[in-house]
DNA sequence: CCGCATCCCACAAGATACTG
DNA sequence: CAGTATCTTGTGGGATGCGG
């Protein structure tokens, strides 16, 4: 029969919705600066240039990796710029670009609204767990 | 030997930093609003509160699964609130509380540096690519 | 209508070892 | 020093079926 089962429906909204997810350029950045390491990178580097072993030292719990990875994806989206000077050893220094630099103060703005509000969310929880915690009541030994 | 082998040192390093970012008010937060569904449900309840039904439609793509648990998620962190209206069959709002709203410039700041700035990333990238395919001449057969 | 429990797999990311 | 290559593992998230 032509009609098409929900799972079907689901996968075609699905594939749609993925589609159009693809081009929100608001998502687009938030897949970029969700990312745990792009975060610390970008935190790091707001000082000034930095070479790959600083980073590496700075941003301590990072594997080389990640590192290389999320350097290489902040430098393809114009974020930072990569400079190698040739010399033995090799020296390569990473340095936020004025794209990148613009992107401090959105940074800032998500910095500022958690630290304003990180106590009302951990209010929230405990409360939240509390209540949920006496829909069980604790069983009487 | 008392010395620690440089893995053991990368781990401690590691577990110390988890430490760390897991107290970051502004580490916390990206790790809520990163989340694919929890923007997408968030602006969704912007204009008003919806049913749960109302939610499973609009972002047409998610499970049900990760929509109760982005739902869950949110309120523990008293971002919207749940409200049940006994009832057959069950009636369930969702609503954003005021600390829920007091994200929304948030996201919105978000929004704006994606909208403006998302030519000059997609310039780069291509650039980037171009440059990349570059150094690896295609192979003369 | 609203949601939880279970199974399952694809993919992200860490460990490890090796090069220019 | 600044990576690349390969392998392995953990887990986020989808599909499915049941319960209030």
């Amino acid at each position: 029969m032509a009609t098409r089962t929900a799972a079907q429906r689901r996968a075609e909204a699905r594939a749609a919705y993925d589609a159009y997810l693809a081009t929100c350029p608001a998502r687009q950045l938030l897949d970029r600066i969700s990312d745990k390491w792009v975060s610390l990178v970008l935190n790091a580097l707001a000082d000034g240039p930095l070479r790959y072993r600083d980073l590496e030292r700075i941003i301590a719990g990072v594997s080389q990796k990640m590192l290389t990875q999320t350097l290489r994806a902040l430098e393809r989206d114009g974020l930072l710029s990569r400079t190698v000077t040739p010399a033995v050893p090799a020296r390569v220094d990473y340095e936020l670009t004025p794209l990148g630099r613009s992107l401090l103060p959105v940074m800032a703005a998500i910095k500022a609204w958690a630290e304003t509000h990180i106590e009302e969310v951990r209010t929230a929880r405990t409360d939240y767990d509390r209540g949920v915690a006496a829909e069980l009541p604790a069983p009487r030994p």
